[in-house]
DNA sequence: AATCTGCTATACATTTATGTATGACATCAA
DNA sequence: TTGATGTCATACATAAATGTATAGCAGATT
């Protein structure tokens, strides 16, 4: 008794969710306005169920419509998915891989190695989505995901990558002009540079140098790229990973012996993707890259 | 740049690797040939890519095409799961909740409980999926699982619900005709009923009791509730839960010293069903259920 | 107050997808 | 061999979905 619930109606679903409006959806899809109220329609008669209280001014969705979200947006994911397994199927490195890393990782160290990785393989289309969240391999939101945590789950093939590590830092300007901290505590006199949310990396954080809470920091951004810029803008003293700051001499450790931190890093991806050339590929290369990257330099 | 093929054919597409000809999917779907025969030439002009090898006795997959099977299945799944939560969404306790256990809970332990569920909850149906395999939760095969393992996914609920005792039994008829074993060397005198696969749970067996091998078994069956059966039919002597065979005053305890196994007992379920009256209703009764039925006994 | 913009909803035309009917070919059994 | 059955592919008719045009309404702007 497999119902009749058209699965395209669900995209377009998604699109009044996101747009908020018939019209808006319409646009966003390239369709008109009056399909996608069609839409809309046959899904609230299918479920014998309002999804959207309509108003002129627009569509809210109500407590179903935003129950059912989650797996209308897994359906997507995974239709993107298929989609790229599905193409460049022909044995060679074709196609595209969707690559999933933290911001700094993905902005900082990947480029160098997915442009080299590019010269190899010409025909191979890289996506990369710099982003913080831990569950996009589930949700098939990328096919290879690099992760500072050990995976959990057991349907991934996973490889270590050695580990990066954390260490405070300031630019040589702010330091001239604020002066080196000595101890621990000097630091309440300084700018901190820090998250805004509260992360388990920063309770963490907080058990080893207690000065280190998000009240005492002067700047707070929920984004490491963005830490990174104010350190090396001279704004202050922030978290930063040691094989980052070593290529600008002017960035300089503050408190070594006091904070530093150690993050495992962990390339993961779905294990039906081995069979395809083109991830097996992928998968290597970002290990290698992340080996090298994570790699204790000897001190010279 | 969201491509533009629709999802509606990788239904099709599923129902043809599944019937292996166009007009058996279309049989299937309740379709025509015709418009299956499209639908797969749509798919595969948009990957640029043969998913079937054509002949008049039958469409024969590609690697391509079983590459994306397990996507398409997703996608199937997560479709199926979401119109069981669209569906009955007005507050009550209504619409369809699928349950997946593992054999013997699903045909031996669980029946009153549902019976009596629906009596307090008429407007609820309930799909029980006896299935020995783990996986369908991720899978969205199924909305609620009872395990005998702790869920090593973390966006599950999850809750304990005490364990069960597993011990060796045997039918009295059995033993009168051929005595009862006092050491563990006797078993191999005996018909033993065990499972045919290699499962963790047999090599975790074989090292409590050496005696306990594939090769030593008259009876391989996987399936728990075939071993139950053959037990219960004076075959031999076979690995039931305890509080199964206490049901009946003429399985007696084999062995009771030398081999005895607890498994903890877990109901699980997805995060984003707290939300919905029916399946809180439901895990709820299942924990329930399972407390009882994992509770010892006190000796009478 | 009047106008403009953005939204939904409806009537009608058009395009698209589906179904029907049939042909060509292969396989199996008598 | 011959017929029966099952398959895929194609031409044509029909049904279904989409697009076009427009009306009606609410809020913002002038």
């Amino acid at each position: 008794m497999t119902s009749n619930i058209g699965w395209e109606y669900y995209r377009t679903f998604l699109a009044v969710l996101a747009e908020g409006s018939l019209s808006g959806a319409a646009r966003a899809l390239g369709i008109t306005q009056p399909t996608v109220g069609r839409h809309i329609s046959a899904l609230e008669a299918s479920f014998k169920q309002a999804l959207f209280t309509r108003s002129q001014t627009g569509l809210l969705p109500t407590e179903a419509a935003l129950a059912i979200r989650g797996h209308a947006e897994l359906m997507r994911s995974t239709a993107a998915a298929l989609e790229r397994m599905a193409t460049g199927f022909e044995g060679g490195v074709t196609g595209t891989v969707r690559v999933s890393a933290s911001e700094v990782i993905g902005v900082e160290v990947l480029p160098p190695m997915l442009a080299q990785l590019r010269q190899v393989h010409p025909q191979l289309k890289i996506e990369l989505v710099p982003t913080n969240r831990v569950q996009d391999l589930l949700q098939r939101e990328a096919d290879i995901a690099v992760r500072m945590m050990p995976p959990k789950q057991d349907l991934l093939v996973a490889r270590r990558a050695g580990e990066v590590e954390l260490g405070l830092y300031a630019h040589l300007d702010y330091l001239q002009q604020h002066g080196m901290p000595v101890t621990p505590a000097d630091l309440t006199r300084h700018a901190l540079i820090g998250f805004d949310e509260e992360t388990p990396f920063l309770r963490a954080a907080k058990a080893k140098l207690p000065v280190w809470t998000r009240e005492a920091f002067s700047f707070r951004i929920d984004s490491d790229v963005g830490q990174l810029a104010l350190i090396r803008a001279g704004c202050g003293i922030g978290v930063c990973q040691s094989a980052l700051a070593r290529r600008d001499a002017r960035l300089l450790r503050v408190l070594p012996e006091h904070f530093a931190y150690k993050l495992d890093t962990w390339v993961t991806m779905h294990e039906d993707l081995r069979g395809s050339p083109r991830y097996k590929v992928t998968f290597d290369a970002l290990v290698l890259c992340l080996q090298a990257h994570t790699e204790p330099v000897p001190e010279s």
